[in-house]
DNA sequence: TTGTAAGCGTTATCAT
DNA sequence: ATGATAACGCTTACAA
């Protein structure tokens, strides 16, 4: 590990001080054309760059940005951070991985990340803690939620309205002829995101008088793993449901596999829907709602910069779900 | 964004000097235990927490590792750094994602963040440049290979012998009775992986006095769609192949996907083997070559962080590939 | 065991 | 338009 030139180096052999130095690298107006070249020579000749961390101090900006997400694995997480992280690239920034694993100790450890200066804001596309554990935190930078939301939480969040989602996805199953419909998600917890999915389609069960055994709420479930023992319990209720509502296109994958196994024909024996039309959906012919993963990341990221910049944010765009009907409802 | 409390606020409350205060921040033997207490004592009082961009300026040392990939939506990928990124946290390293986008321009332009300080090292899991345009930074930090390999690299790699690999997935297709087996990879560039495990193939298809059809050989499939578009061509040919080796799962999938809707029957009317043993695979009951993910990422974050540290490099484990025998052979 | 003081490489302030 | 000079917040010789 070579030493490396600093700015003074630069200075030196340009015959010119610090500061204007500093000042092309920064593009500052009224730097003679001649000194600039000659900076600019020196600078090439002593294959000179910044140093950041020296900049990060004195400027107090990053421009890292954090991502807080469950786990990286998830596509949907992949999906977003992919396009999040291509926004970042756009106008400069990086962004610092952060995988909770649903994990709230985990989760307050990142967050030190904003109050030791190492990011300039955090972005949230899960949320594990209840939000007064984020409040000490809002004064050392941005914080934005993407996906989630909570009630208690004034920041920017991007965000469906996930009523809709899980009507849409409902209404749907009873559009196809469905009565007995289950509902399978995540964690009920204090997710707001969960709650309201579930709204949707106690709304659509409603409207369409359709009755809710309680037995047909499933929760906990967000893996492959967790869709295909879910189809045990399914197979054991008394009162058997024909259709299926899901949280995520990888239980509902689990769910379809398990039942092709038992030998039970989709959607014939059981319907299934997804949710997030991730690539596995169509190679699996999975009916989903689908949700506009690519809009969400970028939007989000553009809020974040422009919190970080302390630019008005504009109000968002509207950001919808749509239905894509396949072969297994 | 309110100021916050420096080492100074702290010294000043505990009436004990900066350098004392470093010290308890550092866990340095000889402090007094009393005055130890009163600094823990201030901190806590004023809510202190160093501020790491002075840290890393004094102490040139980022705690941050950039790990570089194509795409994070590749699931090989993803969970590479799904690894990568807990083994990291375990040691307190952060990691900055860089998606490269198989593109070369993008991947020197990340390489600038070891040079400009912000990452102590980087890990490549896919390599754009040839090598000559990485050496001038293995001054600024160590540069792992992990995944990929490259015969001018001099620098620390986690691998496999993708021979074995491509020798391992066309074995088995031989011995499941197949004689005109194709060949589909990624790209054939400079990529010595993709030319590794065309060697396998050829080595196993030789060993069975098995005749090579030059038309076998497809080349530059990455995607599901990829996949698919390949299985078009695959249609066309004279000499049609009655099994096929990916190089990738999704690859698999895709061209799986296409020969179902076109009414073929798999594995009689084609055999398809992939690679990685992703999540998609079980559920499409792929037939693969399943690669240690998870030993190679710990492994390589473990290499990476003993060169940041100045420890020796232990040998490696042995690592290997297994066969899967599902469905579609 | 503790403190003083010098620096890490930049940039911002204030002159000129 | 340019240059001294003082921070930014921390660590580390060196002294005591």
């Amino acid at each position: 590990m070579l030493k490396m030139a600093t700015i003074h180096d630069v200075a030196k052999l340009a015959g010119i001080s610090r500061t204007t130095v500093s000042r092309v690298l920064n593009c500052h107006p009224y730097v003679a054309e001649e000194k600039k070249r000659k900076i600019l020579n020196a600078m090439k000749q002593l294959d000179y760059v910044p140093n950041s961390s020296a900049q990060r101090l004195r400027k107090t900006k990053t421009d890292t940005i954090a991502v807080f997400v469950p786990r990286i694995t998830n596509p949907f997480f992949s999906h977003l951070v992919e396009v999040m992280e291509n926004e970042a690239a756009k106008f400069g920034y990086k962004l610092i991985l952060c995988q909770t694993h649903y994990n709230k100790e985990q989760e307050k450890k990142f967050l030190e990340l904003l109050k030791t200066k190492q990011v300039d804001g955090v972005i949230l596309t899960s949320i594990e803690n209840e939000w007064r554990h984020f409040k000490p935190y809002m004064s050392d930078g941005p914080i934005v939620i993407c996906n989630e939301y909570d009630d208690d939480a004034y920041v920017p969040s991007v965000y469906l309205d996930q009523v809709k989602g899980g009507y849409l996805g409902t209404k749907h199953l009873i559009d196809r002829g469905y009565k007995r419909i289950a509902y399978c998600a995540g964690s009920e917890r204090r997710s707001r995101l969960t709650r309201d999915r579930r709204k949707g389609y106690e709304q659509a069960m409603k409207e369409a008088s359709l009755v809710i055994d309680e037995d047909w709420y499933l929760y906990n479930a967000i893996s492959i793993e967790d869709g295909k023992n879910m189809f045990q319990r399914l197979k054991q209720l008394k009162n058997r449901p024909e259709a299926i509502f899901t949280g995520s296109d990888e239980v509902a994958a689990g769910l379809l596999k398990a039942a092709k196994d038992s030998g039970w024909r989709v959607p014939q024996d059981l319907a299934i829907i997804g949710f997030d039309n991730q690539p596995l959906a169509q190679l699996l012919g999975l009916s989903t709602v689908a949700q506009p993963i690519e809009k969400m990341g970028s939007q989000t990221m553009k809020v974040m910069i422009q919190a970080i910049t302390g630019e008005e944010s504009k109000d968002l765009t509207n950001l919808s779900f749509h239905l894509i009907h396949r072969t297994t409802t």
